[in-house]
RNA sequence: GGUGCCGUAGCCAAGCGGUUAGGCAAUGGUUUGCAAAACCAUCACACACCGGUUCGAAUCCGGUCGGCACCUCCA
């Protein structure tokens, strides 16, 4: 394993080494289910997939876990705003999450916790907390004690000090509870002015909920030991969650909780954070409207994943949302490597060559590939690495389809060997390539509102007039559909079409 | 105020001490009945600015300007 990630604990990037050899534990903070998951969740889900999938490709076995937050205030006061019971609408949420994932190739995680399946973990540790007096319950309510742990703020490397300072602003009834302005709620005791059917469970400082941090701890514990290997997540969980995650955890056990943490930089929208409280962000949904949900993975590789990737957008004159430039490039390039894959797969049995060299460069490439993501993930250097190989793929292909050209078989396997390393390692190029294109050039005509059995059509009429030699004819067709935006490919085999 | 990150050719974006990253766009070529696709070439001795360290700096150090994030819910 030469795997190299960035630490956020020590903001270094050092080499991964699992604690238990041939395993590693990775978990990583899915969302809070109160609405539809926007494309900066989806970048979560993309990162880490290609983490989970890069470590499993270098033979480790890996436990993948993923929490859903289905119980907090977000998710109440959306309930009361909608009428809707909180859990059916945590349900509700929960179940589009999984559908949009899925749509993205993301591996599903091998354990999905779910904070409403964990009480009894929280209000455990919890206990453990108040007995190791690393927490203090007042009023109904139990508050961590930042005092009592002397790494508190080593993730965020961030000062006590510091910390005051800038929450010297707050005040409110809960800040006069607290021992410390930094300290955080562990449980929300039930408040008099509560309303009817807001969700709380018994516990011994009376009826509650979790706080807001408790239940990752709980659940990551739970699920993966009280020591493990990677935390992830988007960076502005890196304060206040996770940095209190590992104060209550560690307070707790006395142990390590992760040793690696990684967090992903966020999508922009003109320039600012995508977020849902600045109101700027597009659901994966509308997103899935307009493009394959594939580009939109193949988008998030674009840049590196610390960093942050600015997203853009095009509208109609009526304001509404017609589609996003960038992620229809990382179509576009999807569409050249599915037509690479479809034509090594075609390549007829009399062009292969059964005892010719390898292609050294083309064998080498899964190998170039593995040490890209090696380094901290680069997934832009490995966008670069499948770029030489589809150009290699096509160069081989070119030949081959020369008078007298061939390809050796052993270069024709090491392509598809290359091709199935950057379905499995990147998660690219796993649909059906046919399906992928035909559905691309579909949504396209809809988009534009051509009809694809008018194109048809034409298309017979002119493999008619070519078929005759009458190439005025056919010429006057293909410019009556290149009008129309229709790009025709003659080729021996007939003439396919595409709307670029 | 505190703590970080970023500024790379027309655009996007890797690299982070010495050897053409890559993509998009544009232009020329190979191929083709004509095209498209594909491939080749050019654009590309680019690295915000000013100093310093070094045989050598986009890469390290100091400063300046510009942009962003976290410190409050957030992926």
């Amino acid at each position: 394993m030469a795997l190299r990630l960035h630490n956020t604990l020590t903001d270094r990037v050092e080499p991964f080494t699992p604690s238990e050899p041939g395993h590693a534990g990775v978990y990583v903070c899915g969302p809070t289910v109160y609405d539809y998951a926007h494309i900066g969740h989806m970048r979560v889900n993309v990162v880490y997939d290609v983490l989970v999938r890069h470590l499993r490709e270098s033979g480790l076995s890996v436990k993948y876990v993923r929490n859903v937050t289905d119980i907090d205030d977000k998710i109440i006061k959306r309930a009361a705003e909608v009428g809707e019971d909180p859990a059916a609408l945590a349900r509700r949420f929960t179940d589009a999450y999984t559908e949009d994932t899925a749509k993205l190739f993301c591996v599903p995680p091998d354990v999905e916790p779910k904070v409403t399946e964990h009480l009894d973990e929280i209000r455990a540790l919890v206990t453990r907390l108040i007995e190791k007096k690393a927490a203090y319950a007042v009023d109904g309510d139990v508050y961590f004690d930042v005092q009592a742990f002397a790494g508190y703020g080593k993730l965020s490397h961030r000062k006590l000090d510091d910390l005051e300072a800038g929450a010297s602003g707050r005040v409110g009834e809960e800040e006069k509870k607290k021992r410390h302005p930094a300290d955080f709620a562990l449980w929300k005791g039930v408040k008099a002015d509560a309303k009817a059917g807001e969700p709380s469970w018994p516990s011994p400082w009376g009826a509650g909920r979790p706080g807001w941090h408790i239940e990752c701890s709980a659940m990551c514990m739970r699920h993966l030991g009280e020591s493990f290997d990677i935390h992830g997540g988007g960076l502005d969980l890196v304060f206040p969650h996770h940095e209190n995650e590992i104060a209550q955890s560690e307070a707790a056990s006395g142990k390590q909780l992760a040793r690696m943490w990684v967090h992903n930089g966020f999508i922009e929208v003109n320039k600012e954070k995508m977020s849902k409280s600045l109101g700027n962000f597009f659901t994966a949904r509308e997103c899935f409207r307009c493009v394959e949900p594939e580009a939109l993975r193949y988008f998030m590789f674009t840049t590196h994943y610390r960093a942050p990737l600015s997203l853009d957008w095009t509208l109609d004159d009526k304001g509404a949302v017609t589609g996003f430039p960038q992620i229809e490039d990382g179509e576009r390039r999807l569409e050249y490597l599915y037509s690479t894959l479809l034509r090594i797969a075609q390549i007829p049995a009399e062009r292969i060559d059964p005892q010719g060299p390898v292609d050294k460069d083309l064998a080498g490439f899964s190998d170039v590939l593995a040490r890209s993501l090696d380094d901290d993930l680069n997934m832009p250097a490995a966008l670069a690495v499948v770029a030489e190989l589809l150009k290699r793929v096509n160069d081989a292909c070119d030949v081959a389809a020369r008078k007298n050209g061939r390809i050796t078989r052993a270069t024709l396997d090491v392509s598809k060997h290359a091709f199935s390393m950057i379905g499995r390692r990147l998660g690219i190029g796993l649909d059906d390539a046919r399906a992928f294109l035909r559905r691309v050039r579909s949504r396209r005509a809809a988009a534009r509102g051509l009809a694809e059995s008018d194109v048809e059509a034409r298309l017979v009429a002119r493999i008619e007039a070519r078929k005759s030699r009458d190439f005025a004819r056919a010429d006057a067709i293909r410019n009556e559909l290149v009008a129309r935006g229709v790009e025709l490919m003659d080729s021996p085999e007939g003439t396919d079409w595409r709307l670029p």
